[in-house]
DNA sequence: TTCTTCGTAGTAAAGTCTTCGTAGATCATG
DNA sequence: CATGATCTACGAAGACTTTACTACGAAGAA
């Protein structure tokens, strides 16, 4: 068995959305993840149990097993995450072009007109914060 | 074997690589799509020709057999498919928000003075049509 | 024509991803 | 204690992904 990788693989689609769980409800049990899942599609408890087991071995998550129903967390924030999944796209698929990543963006889902607002002012920082 | 799907599936990473390939030279036989991806990795002629024949099937990419090297071309622009990128890694990884994926992609990558410049007008744009 | 080169197709091996069933340990309760 | 509930670990099936070898036909050269 390997180590740990210090730089854990991108996620999975299903590993995804076990992290979106744990970002959302911190530190959770096998138990808590599966009872969110479910309300969304049907899953099999041993099947949440699974992945996260494969998660902790890649990595993706830590585990503490002081108590007899471990306890589960995301090991990386949700940003840092992000930020990953969002280079890896803009790197594979827009060559690197953060200007194309954010035009698919806003064309794949219309953003409203506070959304736009809020990116204005964004943007705007980063071109203080970039001189 | 069932029919093309109308919308192709999400490539994977190899056949985004091919479709790479395919969206900046234009129609290609695989020989031509090779001898690009040679230039970066170590790769085999048929292990090219079977993906571009799997996408073929997926709906990916078209082929026209009349000559006998076949040509092969996307059969998405290569925008159609950034925006499906963009939106699905949207929905799974940043719960929707666009402000969120945008923020990562520039944490991601640091834009440069001119790209950020860009981004802004664009951004203008997008706040005059939505109203 | 014969031999070599170039092309596609088919097969398959190895790896990964996802799912779930079963077994065994632990805990709570009557 | 006995029984049922709860939890983890293990194993494995099935699908998908990636890679590459082999076979065989078509085109071109000697």
């Amino acid at each position: 068995m390997p180590a740990k990788p210090p730089q854990p693989p991108r996620p999975t689609d299903a590993e995804l959305e076990i992290l979106t769980v744990l970002w959302a409800r911190g530190p959770a049990t096998v138990r808590d993840v599966h009872e969110t899942i479910c309300r969304r599609k049907p899953a099999q408890y041993t099947t949440v149990l699974k992945m996260l087991q494969i998660m902790a071995e890649k990595g993706l998550v830590r585990r503490d097993e002081k108590q007899r129903a471990h306890i589960y967390q995301a090991s990386r924030p949700r940003e840092w995450t992000q930020r990953q999944l969002a280079g890896d796209l803009l790197q594979r698929a827009f060559n690197g072009s953060a200007k194309s990543l954010i035009v698919g963006a806003l064309a794949a889902r219309k953003a409203s007109k506070e959304e736009l607002a809020e990116l204005h002012q964004l943007l705007e920082e980063y071109e203080k914060g970039t001189p």
